[in-house]
DNA sequence: CAATGTGATGTACACGTTTGCATCCAGTGC
DNA sequence: GCACTGGATGCAAACGTGTACATCACATTG
């Protein structure tokens, strides 16, 4: 009395074979609906539950997918985590989690212990490293989804944004709108293929506006950023604008920028990539390119899931490029209309 | 040739029984040198991976643990979810997660789910609920943890912070401190066990000075917020601090008091419970009580782990309250000195 | 009526691993 | 030489479920 029921305690208080509780379950043939009826009440009496682990064993699907992202505390992945969880448990999914701080053999490691957990399929945020080791043969007969950053294997369903013409759209309006010409760009990693091509948006608008880019790379912490910014700002011709390839630099740079004593967007303008729910509160509230991060999850479950159905491996996966959106606020210079609560 | 290989394959291919195999990979017997090498050429040959699902079956532990939190895109839930899956990690378990968007009811299917699918253990943060569902007795033989909120059952293990210490600090400091005579409240929901926490600190701060508490619970939208602030500044004798029960209320309660036009600290105070990346970014950098978010989720899992290796189930659970900290900044009305880089 | 299908059920086995138990070999003490 | 230890190994069983197959009653068809 002390384990759990199993299915054959089900049956022997039910009066009936296992096999006729188990087609009562999975309603894979049909059963007498007196019969069935003992079932049900014998299943409620014993409290039995279906041990997810043997189904999984006897070969059909172990209805788990694996996720790895760099790291959880970032709400980007974390957004991105919950959507695919929300999408797993729509289609009767779990979810096992992990993360491979951003490290490739972190990365191939988990990816290889979540094989050994037999998941359907594994979302993958690849880890920055010049090539991912997901392609290699252990993960041939793997359904995988990368997202955010692409992976060479062309194998794979991937989910992107326009990263290169939103940053670019971002440069065109301090530009155009606000007669920016020196426009400094904030970098993170040179690996990092979305700051890569974020940059590279950048560096087209600022050819084709005949200008001259200026990046900065180096920072990666709040110490190196602040030193940078003040490098630059007591330039003799400083530049009028900035433009923070994602969350961090952004909150780097503004934190350099309140600690230097520069206002923005009277002094300088700055808009960043990504938007989070402190960019309203922020002064002055702060003009963004928007990712449709719940969304870039939500598609790739989408994507897995349909390749999970089909089960079948196409030597090209598919490849959604969501778009992205300039959300104009104060740091830009632009003066948006501010809701003000009934008055 | 297309299935993985299994571990009848390496015996073969090693010219051993599985059980030679299997007293490799376990180290659970001695196995001679030479038989051991044989093993190991295999299973590299082979590219073996032991099926965990196989494993758990088998009646040994399913190294998995489950976590249910409320949301993911919340950085308090996501942080949590980083820290227990580090120290999982460690203690070479998975971890399946999942969410119960604040309700009881999908909280205990989520954890029932978990069950069937064999979890060694379970790290609960309470849906917000008068009484949890998991005391129920399918829950019995379930090693489980919870976090950030008490419940009524005494025999699972608890990690809590100093919330209503915490709180009470706060409010002293913005009376003792600064003077001031009115503070306000902000809530957000009555039956949040941490809330309820924090504004009793609150009220007894305000008590103990003879002063009156003053409250408002119905800020659980920006929109409610932003109207409740523009009646209460209105007042003729209006408040003159404002502390924040969560990160939520805070961020709408500065949103609000932007739109309003009411300047922090100069005409109102600002203390928020719980500190967040861009509190030192904000304009006035914000001053919080500060919990050990990350140790909090590292501690849980801890006490997690103590009890899966024992594997006994005490009529009572061990209950941690860490410590919280007051991080004194500008929007209290403190002058702190800012650090300026290299300059 | 014999042949054939169809619904409802049970029996055996397989999934891949580990746990008992049995086995085998070598060395030791009498 | 014999029984005994003890290390190294294999064999069968078991974990809980689903698939394949067999069975059986009964209805349908010619």
């Amino acid at each position: 009395m002390d384990r759990k029921p199993t299915m054959t305690d089900v049956a022997r208080v039910a009066g009936v074979g296992t096999m006729t509780v188990s087609r009562v379950l999975n309603e894979s043939a049909p059963v007498s609906a007196e019969a069935a009826g003992r079932v049900y009440r014998a299943i409620e009496k014993l409290g039995y539950r279906p041990n997810e682990m043997a189904r999984a064993l006897r070969g059909l699907k172990s209805r788990t997918i694996g996720i790895i992202v760099p790291y959880l505390y970032d709400s980007f992945f974390a957004t991105i985590a919950h959507a695919i969880n929300t999408v797993a448990k729509e289609n009767g999914y779990s979810v096992i989690l992990t993360t491979s701080n951003e490290d490739p053999d972190s990365e191939f490691a988990e990816a290889q212990l979540m094989l050994q957990r037999r998941v359907d399929g594994l979302i993958v945020i690849p880890a920055d490293g010049h090539r991912s080791r997901l392609s290699r043969a252990e993960f041939d007969k793997t359904h995988i989804v990368t997202l955010d950053r692409p992976v060479q294997d062309r194998r794979f369903d991937t989910v992107l944004v326009h990263n290169q013409s939103g940053s670019k759209r971002a440069i065109q309006h301090l530009i155009n709108e606000h007669g920016h010409r020196r426009v400094f760009f904030i970098g993170l990693n040179k690996q990092l293929y979305t700051v890569r091509a974020r940059f590279e948006g950048y560096r087209r608008a600022m050819i084709e506006a005949g200008l001259q880019p200026e990046l900065s790379f180096k920072c990666a912490s709040q110490e190196e950023t602040s030193a940078i910014l003040a490098d630059v700002i007591r330039e003799k011709d400083p530049p009028t604008a900035f433009f923070c390839s994602n969350n961090l630099t952004t909150r780097y740079a503004l934190r350099a920028l309140l600690d230097l004593g520069v206002r923005v967007p009277e002094e300088v303008a700055l808009i960043g990539f990504d938007d989070f729910e402190f960019a309203e509160v922020l002064h002055p509230t702060l003009t963004v390119v928007r990712q449709p991060v719940y969304e870039v999850g939500r598609v790739a479950a989408g994507l897995l899931f349909d390749r999970l159905k089909r089960d079948e491996f196409p030597t090209a996966g598919n490849k959604v490029v969501l778009p992205v959106e300039l959300i104009l606020r104060r740091s830009c210079g632009c003066r948006p209309r501010v809701r003000h609560p009934n008055a």
